[in-house]
DNA sequence: CTGTATCCAACATGATACTG
DNA sequence: CAGTATCATGTTGGATACAG
């Protein structure tokens, strides 16, 4: 009784490059979309919370943000207001698969860390 | 009528490090666990549905995996059914947030593709 | 305030070839 | 069958300094 094999073509429509968005984009991504949870915020802003990131980086994850449509960029033309940052439609609609995982993390966070602490390299 | 500023702590807990599970390891990892979805699977097994990845890249990800706790190797004594990989129940517990992923992109994808295309470097 | 410009280190992915 | 070794390339992340 052997269990049926695994097709060959079982991820060609869902491949990993298709997957890529799955990983939450880079390292900065989702702690961004769950900054601007509570509405538009500034670059400056931004940094506050993420306070390890330098201005490089966090320009990096906010342009493929961007690009990817879960992130508007609004250049106001009052100065008071500057340039801010929020959610779009898309970004927003993403933040609950994102609760999802870290939910799961919350959750499972101790066995990760026991697994990795008892693992010895092969 | 501002709203309130992002506390600087927000992430000392919950930082990106401690995020990366979140992005679901590597870029095979997902794929695996999809893949151990139905049982234990052998390791030419695992390579059918992934067909563009090399044995190094496949042997990464699943010792990742292993050491994260989500997947259990077994050597067999009985040689014909040889090394399997399994999902540990950790692992079975993250096909979960996965799959609200999976859903999320399957649905947005179209959205993320506009979003690219029409997308112009700054 | 909102970024850019360099330079650099670390890591991820992969092609190819080889081993017990 | 189940990997390992080597080498090459590309992508990320970051420190530092500077600019409009």
């Amino acid at each position: 009784m052997t269990r049926p094999p695994l097709p060959p073509d079982l991820f060609d429509e869902l491949c990993p490059s298709t997957l890529l968005p799955f990983r939450f984009g880079d390292k900065w991504a989702a702690l961004v979309l769950r900054c601007l949870e509570g509405g538009p915020r500034r670059f400056s802003e931004l940094r506050v919370p993420l306070h390890r990131v330098t201005p490089k980086v966090l320009t990096q994850s906010l342009r493929r943000l961007e690009r990817d449509g879960l992130v508007v960029r609004t250049v106001h033309a009052d100065p008071k207001r500057g340039v801010e940052y929020a959610l779009s439609p898309l970004g927003r609609s993403m933040l609950e698969p994102l609760a999802v995982a870290c939910a799961w993390a919350a959750e499972h966070w101790d066995e990760l860390l026991d697994a990795r602490e008892q693992y010895t390299a092969p």
